[in-house]
DNA sequence: TGGCTGACCAAGT
DNA sequence: AACTTGGCCAGCC
C-alpha cells in the first residue's frame, strides 16, 4: 500500500530521470522499478501532471508494446517524437522498436 | 457510495 | 500488425 503520494511521485520521478538517453521504458516498467507493480496508470497520471517547466525525460516513457501513449497527430505526440528522434530513437508510424531501444535493467 | 475515465497491460483472435 | 477483452488502480464527480 502506497505511502504519502509526494513520496511516491518522487520515486517515480527518480526512475524516469534514470532512463538513459537513446532508450525507452514502459509505464509498467517504471512503476515496477519504483516499487509499485501494477501502477502503470498511476505513472501515466504523474507524468500528465508534470509542470511544463519540468526537465524530466517523460518522452522516454511509452506503452509496453512500443506505441506512444498520445493520440495520433496530437501536439503532444509530435513533441515526443521530436525529442526521441533527437536522441537517436527511431519512431515510425507512432511506434518504437522495443527490441532495439528498450531500457534493459 | 458508485460509476466513469484514462499518457496502461497481457493474452487472445 | 490491428482489434477485442478483461483486468488493473487512483482521481473526479
Amino acid at each position: 500500500m502506497p505511502e504519502a503520494s509526494d513520496t511516491l511521485n518522487q520515486r517515480i520521478w527518480q526512475v524516469v530521470s534514470a532512463i538513459p538517453v537513446g532508450t525507452v521504458a514502459s509505464y509498467g516498467d517504471v512503476a515496477k522499478r519504483a516499487g509499485l507493480p501494477g501502477y502503470a496508470r498511476y505513472v501515466g497520471r504523474v507524468l500528465r501532471n508534470l509542470p511544463p517547466s519540468s526537465t524530466l525525460p517523460w518522452h522516454r516513457v511509452i506503452k509496453a508494446d512500443g506505441r506512444l501513449a498520445f493520440m495520433s497527430g496530437s501536439d503532444s505526440e509530435r513533441r515526443q517524437i521530436a525529442c526521441l528522434t533527437k536522441e537517436g530513437v527511431l519512431v515510425r508510424r507512432g511506434r518504437v522498436d522495443m527490441k532495439r531501444y528498450a531500457w534493459h535493467q
